[in-house]
DNA sequence: ATTGACCTTAGAGTTAGCTCTAAGCTTATA
DNA sequence: TATAAGCTTAGAGCTAACTCTAAGGTCAAT
């Protein structure tokens, strides 16, 4: 009755191989990403191969940046690849590069107006009364006068 | 009694002003970032000049990437510059620039690994039986794998 | 006097992705 | 057999920064 048990992995086991939580493991479960083939009569979760394989997918997709919801349609389409065209693969992973190249934009903008105000300041033990940081940001910064003229009109 | 009301900011002027919604204006308020100096006698928030000027320093420390808690810190030093020194501005300002360094040194991974798994598939529309991509989240990136050799040893 | 726009508050809901708790079984070891 | 480690579930809590709702008071114009 229980052929093949001896190679499938208990959450514990699993959780150890991929370096994900046991909580993370049943809460990718719960949100329909994975699942255990198998359980136990105790209803204890056992994994096969191939549900390991299918977690690893899912935890190399969330490295690349990929969210849980991007990752249901890449499982999806994994699944069922005669369904699916290199187009529906690309759609999601060219979606996402514009998001992350939005991010960068931003995180990028942000960090030159830091390293510009840490230039512009001494960083020394003397008091705050002109220090530059504060006057330019009590001025508005010129990155901001750029956004605020798209509002003015 | 009541001199000098004319000149003040109703709370949807303020937001007007700002770009900020009331609602948002409300919540920095119960947060102590900022405060309406006067009350009409309704409760209406009036906001002074001085205000409007605290209200823009924390939008222009919002824009730079500053937290909340951040900026609740460089209001402190604004209020009382005798009392801090340049250094304790830099510090907040470096570790921002730390933490957005940080941030880019991550979403420039994401870029470069979406970026080659694009340049891998042809996105056409054939079936994706044979596609890169799914074969790569399969196989486990490069990338992961170093960070993998991490954990191993 | 009656709209309708604006203001007030406390507090709930949103987002994403976990992270943890409580209460109770199960399993392995001593 | 007792103890500890591990498993189960439902559901609460966390983070950050809003965002919105409900229920009601205020104000200007008609
Ligand atoms: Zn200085
Ligand atoms: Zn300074
Ligand atoms: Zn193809
Ligand atoms: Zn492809």
């Amino acid at each position: 009755m229980d052929f093949g048990v001896e190679n499938m992995l208990k959450i514990s086991e699993l959780s150890q191989q991929t370096g994900l939580s046991a909580h993370t493991l049943r809460y990718y479960e719960k949100h329909g990403l994975i699942n255990a083939s198998n359980r136990s009569e105790a209803g204890y979760r056992f994994y096969t191969d191939s549900d390991v394989r299918r977690v690893q997918f899912v935890k190399t997709a969330r490295n690349t940046g990929f969210s849980l919801a991007d990752i249901g349609q890449l499982l999806s389409i994994r699944v069922d690849k005669l369904s699916h065209s290199c187009q529906d693969v690309t759609d999601i992973t060219q979606k996402k590069l514009l998001e992350v190249n939005a991010k960068l934009a931003e995180l990028q903008s942000m960090q030159q107006t830091l390293e510009l105000l840490l230039e512009s300041c001494c960083g020394g033990p003397e008091n705050a009364t002109h220090c530059s940081i504060m006057e330019a940001l009590d001025a508005g910064l010129s990155r901001e006068d750029k956004n605020e003229a798209r509002l003015i009109k």
